[in-house]
DNA sequence: ACTGCAACCTACTCATGCGTAACTTACGGT
DNA sequence: ACCGTAAGTTACGCATGAGTAGGTTGCAGT
């Protein structure tokens, strides 16, 4: 039985554990005290490292919202814009399998008003930064760059949506999912191939 | 001061009142108290027409979940296949506009475990439903039936996402938004229009 | 061995909010 | 005018859960 963790270990084993129950019961529903509990120490301990609920929760949400956010970055660093949608997807879909908790929690609404915005959710403020990005590239290619927040945000909803959808299946792959939605976000559904692949054309 | 409403009256009232503050508040968050508070009315009331917190919310989502299939339903009844994949998104924008109450309802988390699913989203059947139909139309069309739950999932996902977007911003319109979720979802990021129409062709 | 502090615990306070028991009042039919 | 019932009220019980005050204990360094 170890007892007596060092506060940076015990700090990180609350933050595993936080996360799970959070993703687990939602914010709202989630308690100190089974956080406690999971973590086999009572809950000033939680208090002592993190103030109280909303500073664990932002802590964890920090930390996730940076981890996605460098996976799909690397993802997209390189390769044709057919290739960095998908790539793009995958890298998500990647990390809603590796970290099925994490996941849940950027999926459900947050309470913090961390943006100045009304709206109250983790996933949007992604979707903003890839609005960005797409506004930049759609101003090169001609395209009204006032649109960009709509694909921008149907792109990511697409994806978070499905990412929830797989986690209840589990299958196929994630590769193939990716490899679906790929072509549905470069070719739509006019063009879809019977298999898609990354250099499939219309069939 | 109008008092003492016939019990359909107040109980057609509750359930808008109940919808809103679900709406505002979800679930968890919302209280009777509020609830009974803002009909002008006391709490006993709401539980003598609705059982409990969840007996209401169950009517509640039940009566949007309706609504919202019916419109969508309506809306895809004719047409080319692009047509009605472009209708169906403007019906669901249509809806989440002139019922921004109920599509807050069903965006959130349902805390009841309606279907014998572990996943506990409404849209999430709503996917389901558009997964049936996209099956029948895989199948004859001589593409794997299998991989249509994953285009249902991303269609849904993708339409919601910027229906929540949208509810934000309010602009631009809802048709317009619909064309570019219907040139995104039939053409993809390739074909892209530059203005899209539900008559254009790749640009 | 002994001491100081970091790590941890027990045992509360306080607020919120679901649900209910027991009572009161408006009003339509005779 | 009266009265039965539908409609509504006040005032509570009880559970849950955030956050805290104040005490205890293991361990690292001398």
């Amino acid at each position: 039985m170890s007892r007596r963790l060092p506060a940076s270990e015990r700090r990180a084993q609350l933050i595993d554990v936080g996360r799970a129950v959070f993703a687990k019961r939602g914010f709202e529903n989630a308690s100190m005290e089974e956080i406690a509990d999971r973590a086999k120490v009572s809950k000033p301990v939680v208090y002592e490292h993190f103030g109280g609920k909303e500073g664990l929760y932002a802590v964890i949400v920090d930390r996730e919202m940076d981890y996605v956010v460098r996976r799909i970055v690397e993802a997209i660093a390189t390769g044709t814009p057919r290739e960095r949608v998908e790539k793009a997807s995958l890298a998500f879909l990647g990390y809603v399998r590796d970290q099925p908790d994490g996941f849940a929690v950027l999926s459900q609404d947050s309470p913090l008003t961390s943006s100045r915005g009304r709206l109250s959710s983790l996933l949007n403020d992604l979707a903003e930064r890839v609005g960005d990005v797409f506004a930049a590239n759609f101003k090169d290619a001609g395209y009204d760059a006032r649109a960009a927040p709509i694909y921008a945000h149907a792109l990511v909803g697409m994806v978070t949506f499905v990412g929830k959808w797989w986690t209840d299946v589990r299958k196929p792959s994630i590769e193939e999912v990716a490899r679906h939605i790929g072509a549905l976000a470069w070719m739509g559904l006019r063009h879809l191939p019977r298999k898609p692949t990354l250099k499939s054309r219309p069939a």
